[in-house]
DNA sequence: TAAGATAACGAAAACGTTTTCGTAAGAAAA
DNA sequence: TTTTCTTACGAAAACGTTTTCGTTATCTTA
């Protein structure tokens, strides 16, 4: 690779000293305006930009904020990415991600070397298993030392610092009442294991609604998903219990779109005798024939937000909110599997 | 935020200089056992993490990597960062990401930001807007410069340099015979405009396999997709033009999934009247009804070979090989929507 | 016992910047 | 003419490392 130009290189061409050049460049009204003006055409003419480790070092300021994310190929994920993109790009700061893979020490690999120089402060969703081992130790560390980070989605409760959530907890009861609303009156749901505090809460809000509605809640219709098992024959319990829902709603969009599947299969009438309804409007979502309704969670909006408080903790080191927690609202994108009246899609399929 | 721990101030503390701190703990031979165990054990207690940026800057290597791409709510980006990062973390890289929206003035940017020092070489898919002013300056200043780069996927022809590319001519092709074996007789195709090359190639593919089955050539079949305006309307004129298709090949699973759509509220029955294949195997195709076939275009694959090759010319510099291009092979992935017999899927839906 | 070898450490340069603090020459003021 | 200001620039420290090259003692060897 060939040599790039520095300050050096163009004080040596230009016979002055590294400072004339610097201050030069940085329009200093300590230097000439003809010596500026030498500096400039020379600059431009040798395409000179300055090195940012060298500036990052001087200036203890990376621009740079790193991102911690369980994975990437995921809707949620990429648009919150997204999100943190734009405005850390409309700041002039620039994005650092790594994949932590849901793994605890990958997760505790990454967050060190973001804290060790290469970023200005951190937005993180964390990992599986962290929660699992109930590991946060990483994070206290970073936090106690006041290392400007932000958590969102999956966030650690007993950590007080910055959060952007979405209220899962209303989340689940804007679904659950949606799905009564449309006529639902045996309900059930399918969740996360309990070490995943979004399926909890969104497991809360939906008990509320059933209470609050004084339906019956049926223990054998919630069903709780473990990822290390395969899904769809976790699923296909909820047609077999004994009683059948007329109600479902799923904590993620990939369930909605199995428990569909399965339900068709089945020969059962979506939405005429059952309505689905998942989290988090992905792309499935959008093409499931019929399209499933969701509680849309703004990714995007979750990004932004999140950026936007760790960009001003780390300029303004706003020490007084610093576990302020932004919630972002969800709201029900209504499509077909939860419409009230019957229709003529095509319900049945057998394989 | 509280201060970090250096170099500095454990050798204060210690009451040793600086030197002795640094060997120690790289484990010189320099230095006694008895000071390197007490420098250790200082470190260890004050949790030392040396800073990323001095490392950097002294070494002149940032063990980072940086990856341009158009877009990241993207399931083929997304799956080339996986990879990407899979490979970057067995070989302790990391990854910086930036986004060009497709606008060529944010790949500049990029690029520039990059290429001052802040990655040891870059990994970019080209956005559109490069290729519609044929502007690809940014990129041949790096390449004469011999700073590691590697393309993938819209790649400028015009430039020699690493390459990681599928044979989009052969995908075209594939896709087409495909279609073909399962009985199709009148072939269209949505494409896009002319300055996408992987469109431009899969489209010619597509011509050739039509040739050697001695098919005839409709060009009022070929509909080439403008996303500046509505898709949808776009994509409904290739069941307007009077002969109606019996197989339709997408350059991507966004145009075979609208053609299947409108297929199918037009009472066109798919895949018995009407096969349909699309490119890159997404979260889409697998979850329309009937699922839809697709050349899968292996996108983890392809950022696993070209984090591989970058590295490679990152440590040996090997010029030899600097116009090196990867071929990921293709291959078809059959689902419903090309099947040959009858079948009972659900094939009327009407609004 | 003088000379060379070795062990253990420190000083300083270097990576590429910015910025503080001189300092020389000329201009203005006394 | 002497003093004091400006003006325009350079030297050097600093950011946090690594590494080369001393520099001391102490230890061998002749």
């Amino acid at each position: 690779m060939s040599k790039k130009v520095n300050i050096k290189t163009l004080a040596a061409d230009l016979g002055v000293s590294v400072s004339t050049v610097s201050k030069s460049l940085k329009n200093s009204l300590e230097i000439s305006k003809e010596t500026k003006e030498r500096v400039w055409a020379y600059a431009q003419k040798m395409n000179y930009k300055p090195n940012s480790l060298a500036l990052s070092l001087r200036n203890k300021k990376t621009m740079t904020i790193g991102i911690i994310v369980p994975e990437l190929v995921h809707h949620f994920f990429s648009r919150v990415i997204s999100g943190v993109e734009q405005v850390a790009n409309h700041n002039a700061y620039h994005l650092m991600i790594a994949l932590s893979n849901d793994r605890l020490d990958k997760e505790k690999q990454d967050v060190e070397m973001f804290a060790n120089g290469r970023v200005d402060g951190i937005i993180v969703s964390v990992a599986k298993e962290s929660f699992e081992k109930n590991d946060f130790s990483h994070f206290e560390d970073l936090v106690n030392r006041n290392f400007p980070i932000v958590f969102f989605d999956r966030v650690p409760t007993s950590i007080r610092a910055l959060k952007v959530i979405i209220d899962d907890i209303f989340g689940g009861y804007q679904a659950t009442k949606h799905l009564i609303d449309q006529g639902a009156k045996t309900l059930g749901i399918l969740t996360t294991p309990p070490h995943i505090t979004v399926g909890v809460d969104r497991q809360k809000g939906f008990l509320k609604a059933l209470r609050t509605s004084q339906l019956p809640i049926y223990n054998q219709l919630q069903i709780s998903i473990n990822e290390k098992y395969p899904i769809v024959k976790q699923v296909e319990k909820i047609f077999s219990q004994g009683i059948l829902p007329d109600g479902i709603f799923a904590v993620n969009e990939n369930y909605a779109a199995i428990a569909l599947e399965i339900a068709l299969e089945k020969g059962i009438k979506v939405p005429e005798e059952l309505k689905i309804i998942g989290f988090t409007d992905g792309l499935i979502s959008k093409t499931t024939r019929p399209r499933l309704s969701t509680v849309a969670q703004h990714g995007f909006a979750m990004g932004t937000s999140a950026a936007e408080m760790l960009l001003s903790y780390i300029e303004n080191k706003n020490m007084l909110e610093f576990d302020r927690i932004s919630l972002i609202e969800t709201n029900i994108v209504q499509r077909e599997s939860t419409e009230k009246k019957r229709n003529n899609y095509p319900v049945v399929y057998k394989k």
